[in-house]
DNA sequence: TATTGTTATACTCTATAACTATA
DNA sequence: TATAGTTATAGAGTATAACAATA
């Protein structure tokens, strides 16, 4: 049986947060309207399962998977960037994880105003079982979708970021 | 001239959220990462504007737009499912958009435990000012992309929902 | 002067669980 | 018994702005 809404209306068996936009809205708002849908899906799988087997979250996932590509460490303005998130909240994550032992801050030899941010032994151990679990969860959520699908999708999605970074960037650079 | 990181390598023009998964990785890992990546991109962008511009934030705009399609309101449920999030949060961004006098509570006559959200009349005008902005600046950001290109993201992301959407519902009914 | 990172503040969103009032 | 919504709690992320140390 399908749902209803107040109207009584069909508005599909699932509503989300792309069901207010008709199909004679513009392209692009019901593009970004889907693509904001899938992504919560997703997100909402990954924080719930970091989260139940972890007891961890996907901003501290996140920060520990640059890391993890980054041996010799890296400083809080690239993690900043990386995460694309400002400053203030990367000092918070990593205090967060210094707090639990699975980085560590170290002075940087050449500019002493920043310091190198680096998985500890126990937290590159404990980032290799977190990242096994993620990756299990997000092969498990994309595995009814072939394989050239996907890579049509990631091909498309990243001329959608080639087209929408400088303006992006623009509001980044914006006076305020 | 190209970033770099702290090992001095060329990282890309752009590191981001993605920059993290290497060429080797599964297509599924790359794809969710690029797909977060945009989304965080264009949430950021809607953000600021919506922010800068009207002093609001995005869940309230979604609550609104939801409502916008429902003349005659909608409840409590409904909305919590719409916009994938709790049925509390709903009931507190409802408190807000009721102070501000944007919507309104009324009593369901069918069912004295349910109440009908609507739109008041200034809620009404407010959004139409609401989401001009908010439509043009997602057709400014979407307006690189040319419209074919649009057409197959939005139907591969329509595939990519209906791969993922039975796991993610399994997720939610789960025993807790 | 500009940059790196921290601190302090305030706000928003989020989930969970206990609760009420209805059904 | 089950459902609709509220309340209370706790925690997380976020931006902003002011600040200290260094470049």
């Amino acid at each position: 049986m399908k749902d209803s809404n107040s109207l009584g209306l069909i508005v599909g068996e699932h509503p989300d947060r792309e069901s207010w936009a008709h199909p004679d809205e513009a392209i692009n708002l019901r593009l970004w309207l889907r693509l904001a849908t899938c992504s919560t899906l997703i997100e909402n799988a990954l924080r719930g399962s970091m989260r139940a087997d972890f007891g961890t979250t996907l901003p501290r996932f996140d920060l520990m998977a640059h890391l993890s590509r980054s041996p010799r460490g890296m400083k809080m303005s690239e993690l900043s960037r990386c995460l694309m998130v400002t400053n203030g909240n990367i000092t918070g994550i990593v205090d967060q994880l210094e707090r639990d032992g699975l980085v560590e801050r170290n002075k940087a030899n050449t500019d002493r105003r920043s310091s190198v941010i680096m998985l500890t032994p126990e937290g590159r151990q404990y980032f290799r079982r977190l990242s096994e679990a993620y990756r299990a969860r997000v092969a498990e959520l994309f595995s009814p979708m072939d394989n050239e699908a996907q890579n049509d999708l990631f091909a498309l999605l990243a001329k959608l970021k080639e087209a929408i970074r400088p303006q992006c960037q623009a509001i980044n650079e914006a006076p305020r």
